[in-house]
DNA sequence: CGAGGCCTTGACCGCGGTCAATGCCCGTGG
DNA sequence: CCACGGGCATTGACCGCGGTCAAGGCCTCG
């Protein structure tokens, strides 16, 4: 599980075996069963975790309507960065959509981590920047495409999610009602 | 100018003299008339700039009809932060909404400087979490507000957009028609 | 076998886009 | 100083896309 999270770090910087110690002493596993919550809204974020297992999905939840707004798959990260850094409690959810096996860090160790080992600073603003250049891809989509551009753009570019995600959630994370979504796959298929 | 840098720099972290000297020196002014374009689309980024006077629009060009994604304003950074990591060309215009009065820098020199000094490294990413924590929000808002919300939060939180900026380019940065935009204003007037 | 969740399909309708006309403000030149 | 022109905001009329509500089918799982 951590030889699986030391490969995708390495797809990204080098690290050497001390620095990598470093980095496994601070982590933690966890599991979460299915469809239960990682973070709740209006809590803060303490952890965030690599998701070795399973995947995620990120809703908000406003007066019992869910409005899903990211999905997280094996491989990458998971939490509230935004809640993670300011101490400031999540807008949203993230539940387990299947068994979820984790490795967990805090903030503390992190930032103590980053603080000794440059390799970690640079790693940290890797993932920063990626993850703005996803949700700035995310602002073009939803100013510029329409609802069938962004459904033939999962169909290219994301079948992975299309195979795994129920369709409802897909058409709320695109701003779509399942119905509307049901009827464009209708006239693609 | 570089005063008035240092001020914002330091309402985020502590610099000292050396560290300051340091990234002064690696800033350029450079003066864009109105309406002139800082960044074209499909060019890459190749300079960053803080903006000393002034403010900027983003926008992309799509069959000659333009969509506003972003403003900046006097004390931010402004350039296609995107295109400026990975290399890659622009999506988007940045133009010149009033004379502008900048300080920019590249790449190279950037890399440099977060190199050699943990300060600039860190406030890098701060500045970094703050693009995303920005583009977050701006999700949550395309998913959960109608036109009407959006219109009211500007006009809580960003009054100074109101007042600096053309109605028809506020309308597009909020996925509305400025008609649209013009009816929800006569409503709540 | 029954129950519930998910997807689809149909009918309806309202929000917001489009097109067009008008008014207003402001800068420019006669 | 006024007349003109152009850009911006507003307003009205129209309409189509996509949301909502409701019903039906299908699959999975207990």
């Amino acid at each position: 599980m951590v030889e699986q999270l030391r490969t995708q770090i390495e797809k990204v910087i080098k690290v050497n075996d001390a620095e990598w110690a470093a980095f496994q002493s601070i982590l933690k596993p966890k599991q979460v069963k299915k469809n239960e919550l990682f973070l709740e809204q209006g809590q803060v974020c303490r952890h965030m975790a690599f998701i070795a297992k399973g995947y995620v999905r990120f809703y908000f939840l406003v007066e019992d309507e869910e409005v899903t707004k990211e999905f997280n798959f094996e491989n990458t990260f998971c939490g509230s960065y935004a809640s993670f850094i300011t101490g400031s409690p999540s807008r949203f959810n993230v539940k387990a959509m299947e068994d979820l096996s984790l490795l967990i860090f805090d903030r503390p160790h992190l930032l103590q981590l980053v603080e000794q080992y440059p390799a970690w600073a640079k790693f940290l603003l890797f993932s920063v920047e990626n993850l703005f250049v996803r949700k700035e891809n995310r602002e073009a989509s939803f100013l510029l495409d329409t609802p069938e551009e962004k459904y033939k753009k999962l169909l290219f570019e994301n079948k992975e999610m299309l195979r795994r995600v129920p369709l409802k959630y897909i058409a709320s994370y695109l701003g779509l009602s399942a119905e509307t979504l049901s009827r464009i796959r209708a006239k693609h298929k």
